[in-house]
DNA sequence: TAGCGATGTCACCGATCGATTACTTGCGAA
DNA sequence: TTCGCAAGTAATCGATCGGTGACATCGCTA
């Protein structure tokens, strides 16, 4: 499962969740958080604390690693033009 | 790479950033936020949204998945007893 | 060593957070 | 259909956020 929005995240702690048979107020109690919190999240909350959100994946015996796929790839090819334009960027703002 | 905590986020923030070239400036644009921000959440800012975040990641072209290892097999060993341990505490609290 | 670009830090501001408590609504089993 | 549990929502509060602009410090190259 990729992790892209807010919204996939609240989907995956929910999904973890009732595949462990926990209430919200189990999983918030385990996590040091508030039920309100975790029903927020779990809708997809954008300006939840990522310190939060780490500890109930924790909670919940999850943890996230690095998607690097083909996209990967594709930014070693893209990468000498992004820089470029980039910093003429900046070298125009230089009077 | 595993993503844990904040701090295992900023470092991944910045290794990626640094590989691709850009400076703070460049990437809180490409980001839509700011520098400061970035700046903070390179150093592991537990509260910072995680909209902001994905979005960030984004920029640099990484998405996150879920790491299902050996530490998801350990779930359904304990997954038993957990879920029975968290109920019997909510039945004592029901007068 | 000097200079410059990049990064670190500060002050300020309106917006929002996360926790607590309580009430409302939804859902599933009997 | 009824009932009870779980999830959804609201009010309140002190804490913190994220952005802006400016200044301080660091690191690297000539």
């Amino acid at each position: 499962m990729i992790i892209r929005t807010p919204n996939d995240l609240g989907a995956l702690i929910r999904d973890r969740r009732i595949k462990l048979g926990l209430d919200q107020i189990s999983l918030a109690k385990r996590a040091g958080t508030s039920r309100k919190w975790l029903v927020e999240v779990e809708h997809g909350k954008p300006r939840a604390a990522i310190g939060l959100i780490l500890r109930t994946l924790r909670a919940l015996d999850v943890s996230l690693k690095v998607n690097d796929g083909s996209k990967s790839r594709g930014i070693e090819h893209f990468s000498p033009s992004v820089d470029i334009d980039e910093h003429l960027d900046r070298l125009r703002k230089k009077p």
